[in-house]
Order: structure tokens, then sequence, then C-alpha cells
DNA sequence: TTTGATGCAAACGGTTTGCACTTAT
DNA sequence: ATAAGTGCAAACCGTTTGCATCAAA
């Protein structure tokens, strides 16, 4: 958080209001949050923000490679990761949350082989895993009594 | 090709020629088209064939789980596999193709225990791995002589 | 005749763009 | 005075929807 301030300062970035507002709610959230999201929450504090603004930062940032857009969608709109590593998801078919999920692949799995599969060169790889999270698992099991 | 005729016939679905058409195209393709690929290739044999209908036959399809849509996008347009069984996919980042690949997760890799992953029931992986495809590869080394 | 599929056009919703206004250098 | 960022509204574009028309059982 305060080193990615100190980054786009070194950059060169105007550090406006609005943008330390988006980066700072971005870099505290854990749950993807979408456009309208970060926008209506920053509306609160910034009555006049515009979604414009919101989605110019969210550019900056992720030209910057300071945060990522995830591949897939919630209900059709784009949602960000303020970790911009390479890491994947799990989205609960419960609730629609979408999940942090960090694993490394064995070196025995062939997309560790990033050279070759099926003659394709594979510089990077997103699991997207569909499933239930733990906080849908417990209410199950408790139902169950 | 000729089973998904037959197992529409068996669901009960009228086959109309539109939805011959999309079938039949859908299922010969092999880059997973988008909507607009579907229906502006149709168009050519049916002119009066709309979008809506299009529309209408990839849902039908989707839900008799004939077909699937990825959860990825071709710059922003959903795209179809005629696959629908569980495959990766891989975005070449020089043409923007988008392959079929078929791996298996080795079974110490810890997608394989579907039961717990940071505590979550995983039901299905979708991978989506971002590299160079062959075709491109080849149009490298050949340039580098 | 009734049912359901089609085609058109309008509506919808997320995202992008143009432009006037503001702010900081 | 210049350059850059913001906010508003309109435009954009893929997708969905409503409805009149058409075709089949």
């Amino acid at each position: 958080m305060k080193d990615i301030i100190a980054r786009l300062k070194e950059n060169g970035v105007t550090l406006t209001p609005q943008r330390m507002a988006v980066t700072e709610f971005l870099s505290r959230s854990r749950n993807h949050p979408t456009v309208d999201e970060i926008h209506r929450n920053i509306q609160r504090r910034y009555p006049t923000m515009s979604v414009a603004t919101v989605y110019s930062t969210l550019k900056l940032l992720k030209e910057l490679g300071e945060i990522q857009e995830l591949s897939i969608r919630k209900r059709g709109k784009a949602c960000f990761d303020p970790n911009p590593g390479l890491h994947h998801h799990l989205l609960c078919r419960k609730c629609g949350k979408i999940l942090d999920i960090d694993f490394n692949h064995p070196s025995n799995c062939p997309i560790m082989a990033k050279e070759s599969i099926d003659g394709c060169k594979v510089e990077e790889v997103q699991a997207y895993l569909y499933g239930i999270c733990p906080e849908c698992l417990k209410k199950e099991s408790d139902k169950k009594g």
C-alpha cells in the first residue's frame, strides 16, 4: 500500500485525491470489486467522483502493472484485483464470491513445461476453479446438523 | 455432429433450418467463434437470419449441455466452444487466437484434491494459458533464420 | 387453431469518448 | 500560460427483450 503510492510517485504519476482514493480502496479490498462497487464506495467521501475517473485510474494502474483485471466477470462486469501477481481464483457457485487461491503446480504438471503443451509456448497460467467457498461449505454442513 | 442433431431431436427440440445452421457451423468450427462470426457466416446462406435467433439457439444448446461459452472473451465478445467437456484454452498473445488444450493435472497437483484447496471444494477447473501458438512460434523462428 | 420459432427494432447496461472546466505547475 | 486531470453526458457496442409475423403440428 505505502509502496504502491511510492512507486506511482516514482513513475511521475500525479497523485490526485481521486487516484489516491481508488488506489487505497482497491488495495484494502479482498473481494475483487467491480467499477461501480469502487465508484459507489468512493462517492461516499467524494460526492463528485465520476465513473470516468474510476475507469481512467484503473486503466493507469493496470498499465503500470500495479493491479490486474480478471479474465472473468461478475454478472457481466469487469472485476479488479489489487494483486497483479500470478495466482488463481475460485468462483463460489453458491454466493458468487471470487476468492484468491494460491497454489503452485507440481513440477510434473504439463503446464509447468512452459515450452511445450501441444506445441504452444506457455508464459502464464490463470486457473479458474468453480466450486464452493469455505463459508458456504460451513453453512451446508451446519444445515445437515 | 450427427449425434448432436440426434440428441436434439430426442430432447424434443424443433429442428428449424436456422438452428441446424448454427449447430452445424459451430460443430465444424475450431476457433471458438463469436456471435457475430456465427451470424455473418450463416447470413451468406440465410440472408434473413437474425442475431436474436443466433443468441437464442446458442442459449438453447448451452442449456442442453451441447456446447459451452468460454469464461473469457475475444475483444469483449462472448465466444463459444462446440466441445462442452472439460478442457483448457491457450490465448495466443501474437495473433489472438484461442486454442483448445488438452491435458490432465497429475494426481499430486493441489487442484486434484477436489475437496480442499484453501478450504474450498473444487468441482471444476478451467485453465487459461497465455502464450504463443505453434503457428506464431514457427513464424518467429523462421524470421530468426 | 394453437403453439412456438423467427426477425426486427427498441431497450439495456457496462464501458468509452469528447469536451468544457478545473487545478497545479 | 501550459499541461494534465476531472466530471458530465453522449456515444458505443454487445446482448436482451417485446412484439408482430410466420410456420408447423
